[in-house]
RNA sequence: UCCCCGAUAGCUCAAUGGUAGAGCGUCCGGCUGUUAACCGGCAGGUUGUAGGUUCGAGUCCUACUCGGGGAGCCA
């Protein structure tokens, strides 16, 4: 965009220079120092003075430091600074500054100012706030410096999921979010009225990925899917975003190569992108750094001895005593600051800061405990870890953290996995499968599989489930026309950005989250 | 479906079974370099709902509602 008033000969300056001056972002100020400027945005918090007023703007793409002294021939102007209240939107128009003190380094003196939409009594305030009353205000809190971090590495995430596999020829094939029967065949499905018929809305889009991948031989959907499960964890919506990619003529190591390759390129793209971002939201980048090839492979076998083995039992007693110790020294750091409080000659501001770091050691505290409470549960389920059950939310993260980098776990046994995973040719009672831990106790991410291409073991799995034949006819259809070995797997978007920006609680990671008892706004 | 924890001012939290408080926010006043600004003042309450125990319940008991964490299940 031409900056430079020479460009302009011939063009009426002065309507143009309104028109770009209008459209200045605050993360192109450098270019304006010197200059004036007329930015837009939103009043993220004002600090009134007697004669000078302070306050910052947000504008989408940056936030900056806004001036005006009192002077003589000022009195509305610096009026109208002085009485704005947190996230009225305004139009501002200044000199703009190299500022070392200010947020971003920049700094405009206002010359104009106009309101554009009041705002009063904003309820998201620079204090703490409750979960529940933050998520009731979604729709405002996106405003938020965290959450608007979080949405934009989200955005790149979703960008390079698509890059990854539009770069690679796989063709986006969009599969039904209606459909008629289960997909992989669970009471987790939500039911839907269509016209009179019951439906039920998509868990999966792998079986029609299937069908297509075998017209385009590498294909994969995006879209929202929807479990009615009744959980209540920091991992769990009942509305999530998966990416499922499908490939024809593959085994369930060129399946796992895939995934691997997939979660690098995640890793790779936001640290380029994103690196600022992620410091800001309390991540360790080096941690990320670690997603490199190759990642571990261990077998469902090899995970249920890790489980019973002495290395996991040692890992939870470490922990236990990291965290009684921590707990211990908590325990102190409160007496201290209630005893700083009680003490005379304090200022009031020092024991409100006192009392604040209370309720922030409290809450740790309160954490902290239930977890302590749950290791010597945590330790018994892996010890007595039995070959055939499912690996559980704590088995999970003790196998992600006895590891540096991600971890494949494979070859699960065939009864706890779904009918149309690969049975193992050498041995009956385990499937081709793949579940993705993600380190740090972030877990599973990926789960996948080598599809079973025989007919005739298909159709066994089917009557073994109890499923209705009729129904899956169509997918019969693909093992009698040309079938071929062939396997995929699904990421789940938002244990994805959770992992990546280290969130606690998965629902940050969406910008509307759907839970049990949460649906509003 | 099961287990644990919680609900007090708009918000975040205090309050041995004995007069419901603080800070922030709002509003008013003050302050020339602020950064969760600071200083002074006003207003703000059927302690989630319904019962029970007690001379007396925010506090103890029971049920329910809502929320949080976990189990199961899963991305």
């Amino acid at each position: 965009m031409p900056r430079s008033p020479r460009i302009l000969k011939g063009l009426r300056r002065s309507s143009i220079l309104r028109r770009m001056a209008a459209k200045t972002e605050i993360r192109d100020l450098s270019g304006h120092v010197g200059g004036s400027a007329t930015l837009t945005g939103w009043v993220v918090k004002n600090r009134p003075s007697g004669k000078i007023s302070f306050f910052e703007l947000r504008d989408g793409t940056g936030v900056c430091q806004c001036v005006v002294e009192k002077s003589e021939s000022n009195d509305s102007l610096f009026e109208a600074a002085r009485r704005l209240s947190q996230e009225a939107s305004v139009e501002v128009t200044g000199a703009v500054t190299r500022e070392e003190r200010a947020v971003g380094g920049y700094e405009v003196r206002l010359t104009a100012l106009t309101v554009v939409g009041a705002s009063q009594e904003y309820p998201i305030t620079p204090k703490p706030h409750g979960i529940d009353f933050l998520f009731k205000r979604r729709h405002l809190w996106f405003r938020a410096q965290r959450q608007w971090l979080i949405m934009r590495v989200r955005a790149t995430i979703i960008d390079q999921i698509r890059r990854f596999f539009n770069d690679r020829g796989y063709i986006l094939v969009d599969t039904p979010i209606f459909a008629p029967a289960a997909g992989e065949g669970s009471q987790t499905l939500f039911k839907v009225d269509y016209f009179g018929e019951p439906v039920y809305l998509a868990q999966t889009g792998q079986l029609y990925l299937e069908a297509a991948c075998m017209a385009h031989r590498k294909v994969y959907c995006f879209g929202p899917t929807f479990r009615a499960e009744k959980s209540k964890t920091r991992r769990h919506l009942t509305e999530f975003w998966m990416v499922e990619p499908e490939i024809a003529y593959a085994s369930l190591s060129d399946v796992i190569d895939v995934a691997e390759d997939f979660v690098c390129s995640l890793a790779e793209r936001v640290l380029t992108d994103h690196r600022q971002e992620l410091i800001e939201l309390g991540r360790d980048v080096a941690q990320l750094e670690r997603i490199r090839k190759p990642f571990y492979r261990i077998r469902y076998d090899e995970a249920a001895e890790l489980l019973r083995g002495p290395k996991a039992k040692a890992l939870l007693e470490k922990d236990l005593a990291a965290k009684t110790s921590r707990l211990a020294e908590l325990d102190q750091k409160v007496a201290e600051l209630e005893d700083r409080q009680k003490q005379g000659g304090v200022k009031q501001w020092e024991k409100d800061k006192a009392a604040a770091e209370v309720i922030d050691l409290r809450e740790e505290r309160s954490e902290l405990t239930d977890q302590i409470a749950n290791i010597p549960h945590h330790m018994k389920l892996a010890a007595e870890f039995e070959w055939g059950g499912d690996l559980g939310g704590s088995d999970e993260t003790i196998i992600s953290r006895l590891h540096d980098r991600p971890v494949f776990v494979s070859h699960y046994p065939k009864h706890v996995k779904a009918f149309y995973m690969r049975e193992a040719r050498d041995n009956a009672k385990v499937v081709e499968n793949f579940d993705l831990l993600a380190p740090e106790g972030f877990g599973e991410v990926i789960g996948g599989s080598a599809r079973e291409e025989d007919y005739d073991r298909l159709l066994h799995r089917i009557h073994e489930e109890g499923l209705p034949q009729e129904d899956y006819e169509w997918y019969l259809d693909l093992r009698r026309f040309g079938t071929v070995p062939h396997g995929g797997f699904g990421l789940g978007v938002e244990r994805t950005v959770a992992w990546i920006c280290n969130l606690k609680h998965i629902r940050e990671a969406i910008p509307y989250p759907r839970m049990m008892g949460r649906f509003y706004p």
